[in-house]
DNA sequence: GCAATGTGCTTGCGTTCGCAAGTAATATGT
DNA sequence: ACATATTACTTGCGAACGCAAGCACATTGC
């Protein structure tokens, strides 16, 4: 979903990770077998030879758009159907407080 | 702590296992290196051959009273410090609401 | 222009974990 | 009583992950 919402479908590895919260390491050994199946593919950039770009391919889209269906259900199923508003600000409240205030870099 | 709290310091290896909410082979695996430098023990029980207690030492005992030090304060420092009891009922209960509601069994 | 530094990525290594299968002992049903 | 099922534990295997080292390329400062 990271990078079917990205420009172009497509993000740098390290940008990957970041927003996965994985190391970059995570992001090479992930890309590789859906790279194998076809879902992502490969791109570099003209300007910046080291950058590896991982692209969504159509049949990833495609994927994307088969896997949301059952992530929005599911999704539905726990906050939409049982929890309201209120409740998820309350709980996303209190949980980026405690992020905030334990020790260590949670970010 | 689990075991400390336990009656004579001691729990079957399964029994441990849920409480800390880990497969019986983790305990299997962590209770080897801590036996190796002394702080548990491995008890059988004479009424059930099967059973393999894991038994806090006298040394692991210091350990626990050594390191409940260090994890009041932390905790402290995060929940008692800044957190009102009211804060902390409040995300206690969403997050159990969360098990509750989530797929699966997160139990 | 070029050395030093920084960035992006990959890979070897070690750690942690759960599952499934295997073993031994106990509980159960007839 | 004894076959069957259940329970407790261990171990081989594979999955997932991060760190550190290494390589290639880019940027910076002189």
């Amino acid at each position: 979903m990271h990078l079917e919402q990205a420009p172009l479908h497509r993000l740098s590895r390290v940008e990957l990770a970041k927003r996965m919260h994985v190391s970059a390491s995570t992001v090479t050994r992930m890309a590789a077998p859906l790279e194998k199946i076809g879902v992502v593919s490969r791109q570099t950039d003209e300007r910046d030879a080291r950058l590896a770009f991982v692209v969504l391919t159509e049949s990833g889209l495609e994927k994307v758009d088969e896997a949301r269906v059952t992530f929005t259900k599911q999704a539905g199923y726990v906050f939409r159907d049982r929890w309201t508003e209120e409740d998820l600000k309350q709980l996303s409240g209190l949980l980026h407080r405690l992020i905030a205030d334990a020790p260590g870099n949670l970010t």
